[in-house]
RNA sequence: GGGAGCUUAGCUCAGCUGGUUCAGAGCGUCUGCCUUACAAGCAGAGGGUCGGGGGUUCGAAUCCCUCAGCUCCCACCA
């Protein structure tokens, strides 16, 4: 018996345990066909957010679904080690304890930073759980765990062996704040506020100048060349070998040409800082000029040039430009607008920076995961990201994985005290090939040296897929076997490169085989204003607040409610009610079923069996197009149907209609079939609400230990009838019309009263009994002819009179009859118009033109009614 | 500078290969109801020249061109 009133909080975590005590999200390979999603693992420290609400959602949606279509599911949730983010974290905890991390060894900060994820790294799952997420969280996996940092380090070496890795000196985006190298696509460009300052620099050995335009004047100090096109009219007269003074630093550099420089852009004349500019480096390499870096890691002037030491690059930049005016070498400062690059991750603007790191080619690799994409043996959903993918693909940059940081797994390369390197899986195997590799048997492992950077987070995480099941380390073990490849992923497309496209090349790369069969792209949570919820802005809710407010199932609603694949969502706390009304309605009504008693000696009526009957219909015609949304990843729209059905066919209809008066029993036939049918729809509804439907469906019958609504089957497809249900869409028109009359004459549904009607084809006569509950009418009389003194209403063609006495207006209803004349006949003359027409007739196909015919008919016998009623009016 | 996408009711969006499931849904709005399942509800109603213009076609929200507005992705113009 469940309690009067809904309250979400009450139930939903009982079952959660129940679910957890009993194993119900637990897998294991068996006979079954496998059902397999890896969720994407969310930071380990971080918080739980409307995004992940999104994803979680659809990915638990999908699970629940394919437990009870009876695949073998398995959901397998974990988290991220996230090393700049977490790194970041813990740097910041330190400081706040007094603790510089300068001052601490690589092992002590690796102790502290292992403490803080023990301490806070489970929260975000925990907090998944409140939402429902049936993950086997018994197979809970963390990227930097030991079988994933082994998996890791034995790609790297094999990717190394395979030469595909490699090590260089190359201009890589540098996070000053986090003071690490990071990859492409960890920078974000935005448009900035800036300004274009003129320089001059001084030809030397004249008192003339070069106007030269750059938006970074404190690079000035790494300048090492002026760069010209050789056919700018304008500095034809500059001799070839001329050189100029760099403005302030007072170093002499050459005056180069190359036709890289815009004539239009500026002046034309653009320096050359090889050390801080990516186009300069080329410049540099190609013109063998010195490369001058002038930045600290922290961004800061470092003490090469020995002007402006120490100090902050952009409090560089402010210094300079009153500098240059004071030395009267600043020609002019105009407000410009420029992209400038940010980190990702810190948010702190990026400086190109000259450095040895370590890279992955990845033309070769990327080869076989375009096409898998491009075929269609990974589906993309929605598919315009095929373009954004290839594209991608096609135009793919080698990938930076080292960073210069602790906080992930160490590059196992270690270098050879007479220089040198070896890569491999561990040091006792490095120490074997540095002694072959030197010809030095004496060496030890404390001759060694191992490499300190990090690598790149994502170069764990595209592994996921198989290294959750531990097909890295054993690629032939039982669980890689029957799992990989995964079914579905679920994210956003904001991480296509970073991690989608990757993951799909580590899946050929080390299974020959796709990673996932389909990715269903999610779209970015937004506020109902369509901003980005963000914490700066406030406007992102707690997700844990609204789930205490709603329950989870409301959350849970909400989100389906607003979500079609690859579009944005725009949230509105107010979908949350809805869904928390919706879960209301459902268990309102099951209280009403649950309260019915039973007349075992009760024959069923007419009328229940033909309610029963027509649901049966319309529920099979819902679960196929359900099935029809599921199949296409309609998520949205299958829960959609699933809600209507749920609330106007059956409650608003089927209930109405069996409904025995109060206090009254019901017969045994249609009190099971409408508790049968209450199960199929918590079947149904069980995969977006998982709580209040296991609750009622525990309630609706006596049920094992360990028994739930997660394993029961999903309502199959059966056949319906297409003319039964048009039958019921006229019995349903006819109650509407008998409720207008009702309310345009303000009489209460409780007050019978009487219908006549003239029955033609369209009368859905063996509905009549129906009709007389529904409508609370006492009889239904046949007649031949329209009675003048009564309400009237056409349905389709059929006319239908209510005699109400004498209280006839018969102003407006002539009023509102001849506009409905009016109409019609306007249709009808459309419909003339296309069946007259010789070409249309000829070249459509028979089935419109017949179609053409039959509303010419409709709309013909539908005057005709009108007709004759306005006629009775007069 | 390239590329992709979007524009349909007050809001959020469906509308797949051109033709009764083509003008739809949910929410909101308005009106009337506390009718013993549910006011977190019930009953009823109104609301759009499918962004503008042009074209193809017997027929266009749907296909093509064009203009306008918005969004996203990619790109080294100092």
């Amino acid at each position: 018996m469940v309690a009067d009133k809904y309250t979400p909080q009450e139930i939903e975590s009982k079952w959660y345990e129940y679910w957890i005590d009993n194993k119900l999200f637990h897998s294991e390979p068996d006979a079954r066909e496998p059902y397999t999603i890896v969720i994407p693992p969310p930071n380990v420290t971080g918080m739980l957010h409307m995004g992940h609400m999104l994803n979680n959602t659809l990915q638990d949606v999908l699970m629940r679904r394919a437990r009870q279509k009876g695949k073998n599911a398995c959901w397998v949730p974990g988290t991220d080690h996230a090393s700049i983010a977490t790194e970041a974290k813990v740097v910041a905890k330190l400081k706040a304890e007094g603790i510089d991390k300068a001052s601490l060894t690589r092992e002590e900060f690796l102790r502290h930073a292992w403490e803080w994820k023990e301490k806070h790294g489970g929260i975000i799952l925990k907090q998944l759980r409140k939402l429902g997420a049936s993950c086997d969280w018994d197979r809970t996996c963390f990227t930097m765990d030991g079988p994933r940092t082994e998996s890791v380090i034995k790609v790297f070496v094999d990717l190394y062996n395979k030469g595909k890795i490699y090590r260089g000196v190359r201009m890589v985006h540098w996070d000053p704040a986090a003071k690490t190298a990071l990859s492409d696509e960890e920078v974000i460009y935005k448009e900035s506020q800036g300004k274009l300052y003129y320089l001059r620099y001084m030809i030397e050995g004249t008192d003339r100048y070069l106007v030269v335009a750059t938006t970074r004047p404190e690079t000035i100090l790494g300048d090492t060349a002026v760069c010209l096109n050789p056919d700018d009219e304008r500095y034809k007269d500059i001799p070839a070998d001329a050189r100029v003074i760099v403005p302030l630093v007072g170093r002499s550099i050459p005056v180069i040409r190359d036709t890289y420089v815009d004539i239009e852009f500026g002046t034309g004349a653009l320096k050359v800082t090889p050390a801080h500019d990516v186009n300069d480096y080329m410049l540099g390499e190609k013109y063998a000029l010195e490369s001058i870096d002038i930045f600290n890691d922290d961004g800061t002037i470092n003490d090469k040039v020995g002007l402006y030491v120490g100090m902050d690059r952009f409090e560089c930049r402010r210094v300079i430009e009153g500098d240059l005016e004071k030395a009267g070498l600043m020609e002019k400062v105009e407000p410009y607008t420029n992209n400038v690059g940010y980190s990702e991750r810190t948010g702190v603007a990026i400086e190109p920076k000259l450095s040895m790191q370590w890279f992955m080619s990845m033309e070769d690799i990327a080869k076989p995961a375009t096409r898998a994409v491009m075929e269609d043996a990974i589906k993309f959903i929605p598919a315009k990201y095929k373009n954004t993918y290839r594209h991608w693909m096609e135009n793919i940059k080698d990938w930076c994985i080292s960073r210069q940081l602790w906080w992930g797994q160490r590059i196992p390369a270690y270098y050879l005290p007479k220089g040198g390197y070896v890569v491999a899986e561990t040091a006792e195997k490095a120490l074997e090939m540095a002694r072959e590799k030197a010809g030095d048997m004496t060496l030890t492992a404390a001759d060694l040296r191992q490499d300190e950077d990090v690598l790149d987070t994502w170069f764990s995480s595209w592994l996921w897929p198989i290294s959750v099941f531990d097909g890295i380390r054993h690629p032939h073990n039982p669980e890689i076997e029957y799992y990989y490849p995964t079914s579905d992923l679920v994210t956003a497309p904001d991480i296509i490169f970073f991690w989608v496209a990757r993951m799909i090349m580590a899946g050929y790369e080390y299974r020959g085989e796709k990673p996932f069969g389909n990715v269903y792209f999610t779209g970015i949570v937004r506020d109902r204003l369509g901003r980005k919820m963000s914490k700066q802005l406030g406007n992102s809710p707690d997700p844990l607040d609204l789930i205490s407010k709603y329950g989870a199932d409301g959350m849970r609603v909400a989100m389906m409610l607003s979500s079609s694949a690859g579009n944005d969502v725009m949230f509105d706390e107010a979908l949350c009610e809805q869904g928390r009304n919706f879960g209301n309605k459902i268990w309102n009504a099951y209280r009403l079923v649950n309260g019915w008693s039973v007349d075992e000696t009760l024959a069923q009526s007419d009328n229940d069996a033909l309610a029963v009957e027509w649901f049966r219909h319309a529920f099979a015609k819902a679960v196929a197009e359900i099935e029809e949304n599921f199949a296409s990843y309609r998520i949205s729209e299958a829960f959609m149907r699933i809600y209507k059905l749920f609330w106007d066919d059956f409650s608003g209809w089927y209930l109405e209609m069996v409904k025995p008066a109060y206090g009254h029993p019901a017969d045994r036939k249609t009190i099971d079939a409408t508790r049968h049918y209450f199960d199929m729809l918590m079947r149904l509804i069980h995969p977006f609400m998982p709580f209040v439907t296991e609750e009622i469906w525990q309630d609706l019958a006596p049920r094992a230990k360990g028994e739930s609504i997660m394993y029961a089957a999903a309502p199959e497809a059966e056949p319906w009838d297409e003319a039964l249900l048009a039958r019921f869409e006229l019995v349903k028109e006819t109650v509407t019309g008998i409720r207008n009359v009702r309310k345009q004459k303000n009489i209460a549904q409780k007050q019978p009263l009487a219908l006549k009607v003239i029955a033609d084809e369209n009368y859905p006569e063996a509905y009549a009994p129906v009709i007389a509950k529904m409508g609370n009418i006492g009889n239904i009389e046949t007649v031949r002819e329209k009675d003048p003194a009564a309400a009237a209403f056409i349905v389709k063609t059929t006319q239908y009179f209510m005699p109400l006495g004498d209280n006839i207006d018969r102003e407006a209803e002539t009023k509102r009859l001849t506009a409905d004349l009016e109409y019609l006949e306007g249709f009808l003359a459309s419909v003339m118009k296309k069946l007259s027409n010789e070409r249309f007739v000829n070249s459509a196909p028979e089935k419109v033109v017949a179609n053409e015919r039959a509303k010419k008919a409709d709309a013909e016998a539908k005057i005709a009614a009108i007709r004759e009623q306005l006629a009775a009016l007069k």
